[in-house]
RNA sequence: CGGGGCGUAGCGCAGUGGCGAGCGCGCCAGGUUUGGGACCUGGAGGUCGCCGGUUCAAACCCGGCCGCCCCGACCA
């Protein structure tokens, strides 16, 4: 491709909406332009590397044994009516209504079709297993998009769909794909790692997210170095922080003039801030919740939704925290009536705690669980957090922010059982299919690219998915000498299968070079005045320092070996 | 949905009531240059986000709305 007839533009200045790297890099490059937020048009040169990814993609879908689907991605409302998920999915979803008033969502996954594929076609133990996949465009209406490709409305997604017999054949199919994705990202560049993660409302049984570790990641995972404990900090689990366990002292009232958070209660009263309970009010499906949890500790509202099976779980206002006879800032589970108690067992470790009074401005000293207050529930709601105990084997555990790259989950017979896809099995029994479903993101794969692979000069694509292989700059083209070198260069390079950019503007050296380097493109080959004096070509990587004078005959094979080195 | 920032040329920005709305980059034409974002000359390019109001006069003041970015909430 010649780069006077490539379709795009470079800028010269950085876009000033764009904050992360991959964000910023993407705009300026060219390859991406904004429509509306969370909505963007790929330019050639972005579709060139997405198609790089989905290559990989397929032909790792294939080698795990998955067939190439296409499902609609406009569906009727009801399919969703059925599976409960409209509501789950709430105002995510779009929805639209047809010209016969039908109502219509565009699909933001497509658990329901596969589901009713499937069934259509297989009625047997004999049709199973089987694993389908598409790369398919998908919408939802995020609340916040964000980061350019790491968050947006509509994106393509690589989605398949395993469907077993058995918990064993599930097993099978899910490690497929867990080899899979190892590959694909490894592949791609992004050394994500696999992390326990949670399997949201539908309750499936294991989850697996894949994270490109990065401070402009929206994840928090937690990892341990010892034993390679790895988890989604929504899932993880992990040792409390140990506090000495003191005898019961009698319980006593203490005056706390206008104190109401932990960090003040426990600096007015020079007292650890594990030495206290916090109490938080939660509005779990319509009725007020009240949790405890020992002051060092955080809630983690995704095991508290898991332990109260509540579909719907927010923070209490105040007013319903009022209306229910609570005095925010000076809560006391001494005492608590009709309201269900909730505590972390983290207060079975340590004891004397300071908790509120239920009265303004006073709280009580020394209490302690059972003999002083009660909790309906006991379980493990707290947040892990960097510092914590591995779960395992005890290592403190370290957090890092990290991109969502892939997500594998099994599902189980949700969808199956209630889209009645069932086989039968060798006895004639009827039974649910059993599924498993897996998501890659492919704008955000690309945004994980270059969030890993960039320097201050730009992006620096790893050659599987670089929109190019090689760039090829010719400088003073109005030279005629100079310029019929360079087209023969550039016709040397094509006939060697190179995919080339050829540089044929007649811009200055400085511009040339820095869009190359802003491009990304692995390699970069320089025809000049210069280098013809010596009968040669300039060959360099991208990440190099300095280039290689080359003899122009020999320049195709010595890109050849530079890109099998990188 | 809460908090913050911002909407003026393709991009980055200036312009706090008064000539015909500006600067840099980019773009077009001509010339000079030529190995890390060159220079000269001449040009093209604008519903100042939208609607309403105040005023002799509004990019600028007032009200409402829309949009974009960032933080948080949210994200089967």
């Amino acid at each position: 491709m010649r780069f006077t007839r490539l379709f795009g533009r470079t800028l010269r200045t950085d876009p000033a909406e764009a904050e992360t790297p991959s964000h910023r890099l993407l705009l300026k490059a060219g390859m991406i332009y904004p429509f509306a937020s969370g909505v963007y048009a790929y330019t050639p040169l972005a579709v060139r590397s997405l198609h790089k990814i989905e290559a990989i993609i397929r032909e790792e879908m294939s080698a795990a044994g998955a067939q190439e689907v296409k499902l609609p991605a406009l569906q009727p409302l009801d399919l969703w009516q059925q599976t409960g998920r409209a509501e789950a999915f709430g105002p995510i979803l779009f929805r639209l209504r047809d010209r016969r008033e039908r109502d219509m969502v565009l699909a933001p996954t497509h658990e329901e079709v596969i589901t009713l594929l499937v069934r259509a076609f297989v009625r047997s133990y004999r049709d199973l297993p089987i694993s389908l996949y598409q790369i398919q465009t998908k919408f939802r209406d995020e609340p916040r998009p964000r980061g350019g490709l790491i968050r947006v409305r509509e994106f393509e997604m690589k989605d398949a769909y395993s469907f077993d017999a058995d918990e064993e054949g599930l097993e099978a199919s899910y490690q497929a794909m867990v080899r899979a994705y190892r590959n694909i990202f490894d592949r791609c560049g992004v050394p994500a790692v696999m992390v326990e993660a949670d399997s949201g409302a539908i309750g499936g049984k294991d989850s697996h997210e894949f994270i490109l570790p990065t401070p402009v990641g929206e994840d928090t995972i937690l990892l341990c170095r010892a034993c390679g404990y790895a988890a989604n900090a929504e899932r993880a689990r992990s040792r409390k922080p140990p506090v000495p366990k003191p005898d019961p002292l009698p319980l006593e009232e203490v005056h706390t003039p206008g104190i109401k958070t932990i960090e003040d209660l426990a600096g007015y009263l020079g007292i650890p801030r594990h030495q206290t309970l916090k109490a938080v009010f939660y509005n779990a499906d319509g009725r007020i919740v009240f949790v405890a949890i020992r002051g060092d500790l955080q809630v983690n509202e995704v095991k508290l939704k898991r332990v109260l099976k509540a579909t719907d779980l927010r923070l209490a206002t105040d007013a319903e925290v009022a209306q229910a006879g609570l005095v925010a800032g000076s809560a006391s589970p001494i005492g608590v009536k009709g309201i269900p108690v909730v505590a972390d067992d983290s207060i079975l470790m340590g004891g004397n705690f300071v908790v509120g009074a239920n009265r303004p401005h006073y709280h009580l000293r020394n209490a302690n669980y059972t003999r002083d207050f009660h909790a309906d529930t006991i379980a493990d709601i707290a947040l892990a957090e960097g510092g914590h105990g591995c779960p395992r084997c005890g290592t403190p555990l370290h957090a890092e922010r990290g991109i969502e790259v892939g997500h594998v989950f099994k599902l189980g017979t949700f969808f199956s059982e209630r889209l009645g896809a069932f086989y039968l099995d060798r006895e004639g029994q009827q039974k649910p299919i059993i599924m498993g479903c897996y998501g890659i993101g492919l704008g955000r794969l690309l945004s994980a690219v270059i969030e890993k692979n960039h320097n201050e000069a730009g992006i620096i694509f790893p050659s599987s998915v670089a929109p190019f292989q090689v760039c090829l700059v010719g400088l003073n083209l109005d030279d005629p000498q100079v310029a019929q070198q360079a087209d023969a260069l550039y016709r040397a390079l094509l006939q060697a299968g190179m995919e080339t950019l050829y540089d044929d503007r007649l811009e200055t050296a400085g511009v040339k070079f820095n869009d190359a380097d802003l491009l990304g493109i692995p390699v970069r080959v320089v025809v000049s005045p210069r280098t013809l004096r010596q009968g040669c070509a300039e060959v360099k990587g991208r990440k190099a320092l300095q280039g290689e004078m080359v003899p122009l005959a020999e320049v195709a094979e010595k890109v050849r070996l530079l890109l099998q080195s990188l």
